[in-house]
DNA sequence: CAGCAGGGGGCGC
DNA sequence: CGCCCCCTGCTGC
């Protein structure tokens, strides 16, 4: 595997690099690979294609050096008697047909055989597609289900729509329809799902399969109404149970879920999964492609992914040409730069300042 | 009712 | 900026 890597950090798409792998590794086959030459193609054919095949003599190993091919020259001087064109089942009045007969009949199997990696190829196009495929970094457009790449992430999309429209969507452990493509999701639930989701939403192109959770979206989505009001605070929702959980969360001193790994303690089971997916799992799952850092959360993936690899700063600030990835450092930036509120005094003298942190730091 | 997804905030480095 | 937690909207069952 090592191998591999460096191959793709010399040059990603460069099949030299990793001919030139083949070539330390497997020999003959790897150094025609290396010096570009075809060897056992199954397209190669007539004298052209004779000339640039590295063949092996049948008791003398590897054609002579610089010939780079099983020469007529060698086969006068070292088999007088097997004819102009020979193998020892098979004599051909010209070196193209007897090229044709050897990679019709004696090619080794599977000559093509990539390092560290069990598969072998027959040819060094079906090598060369497995290469892509596998140990290539993929292009940033490129098809994920195929070879195909595509200039930009609009014509990918397109291509994914056309050629795989219900590869890139599938259910998740709850059955919902999961994908990385909303339009290929859309196109997914449209097609595969629709049979299944009989109830649909009169206002917009939701659809389900029950009566009763087009009734919850017909509330959440379309009413302003929000009967269950909260008694103890200005809370209001849409359903009994959001109601319940509110009081659990901000009214409760009951914390009934206990974590078995520490002390955590909470009022919901949620926070409890939540807590053991930070706190005690050594999984993750969730790798950043730009970096090594892997994450045990997709939300904590992508708000890396915002922190460190994205260039876009969507978060201008209006007093100044200050621009972040986050509404969180916008915020941050103007409490900090163009804030006159001083909510922080201290209490030993007249200081005060807009940040917490700062009292801190003076103490 | 359980669970997912996501916004928001505190804290420490 | 990463980690952790709190909280809520929403969906599926």
């Amino acid at each position: 595997m090592e191998a591999q890597v460096e191959a793709h950090d010399a040059h990603p798409n460069s099949l030299q690099n990793i001919s030139a792998l083949l070539l330390n590794q497997h020999g003959k086959v790897g150094s025609a690979l290396a010096s570009g030459e075809a060897v056992g193609d199954a397209d190669s054919s007539g004298a052209s294609s004779s000339k640039n095949i590295r063949l092996e003599c049948s008791q003398h190993g590897l054609a002579p050096a610089g010939a780079g091919q099983l020469q007529q020259q060698h086969i006068d001087l070292e088999h007088p008697t097997s004819g102009p064109a020979h193998c020892s089942k098979y004599t051909s009045n010209s070196g193209s047909g007897l090229l044709q007969y050897i990679n019709a009949e004696h090619f080794l199997e599977n000559s093509f055989k990539f390092p560290d990696y069990e598969q072998s190829c027959t040819a060094r196009k079906s090598l060369q597609e497995h290469i892509n495929s596998n140990h290539m970094r993929r292009s940033e457009h490129q098809c994920q289900f195929c070879l195909n790449s595509c200039a930009t992430d609009a014509d990918l999309k397109q291509h994914i729509l056309l050629h795989h429209p219900q590869r890139n969507a599938q259910k998740n452990l709850r059955g919902k329809c999961v994908g990385s493509c909303k339009e290929i999701l859309h196109k997914h639930c449209l097609s595969i799902c629709s049979s299944m989701k009989k109830f649909r939403c009169s206002e917009c192109d939701y659809a389900c399969s029950r009566k009763q959770t087009l009734k919850s979206h017909l509330l959440y989505k379309h009413s302003t109404e929000k009967p269950f009001q909260c008694t103890e605070c200005d809370y209001a929702c849409t359903t009994k149970w959001d109601l319940k959980r509110h009081l659990l969360y901000k009214h409760s001193t009951q914390k009934p879920f206990q974590c078995a790994e520490c002390n955590y303690a909470c009022s919901t089971k949620g926070n409890l999964n939540s807590h053991l997916l930070y706190k005690h799992s050594t999984e993750k799952p969730f790798q950043c492609t730009e970096c090594n850092l892997a994450c045990t959360t997709k939300k904590g993936l992508k708000r890396h992914l915002l922190y460190k690899h994205s260039t876009e700063k969507p978060f201008q600030c209006a007093e100044c040409d200050f621009a972040c990835t986050t509404k969180k450092a916008l915020k941050s930036h103007l409490l900090y730069k163009h804030s006159t509120e001083k909510l922080f005094q201290c209490a030993e003298c007249n200081f005060a300042c807009t940040t917490k942190g700062t009292i801190l730091v003076n103490v």
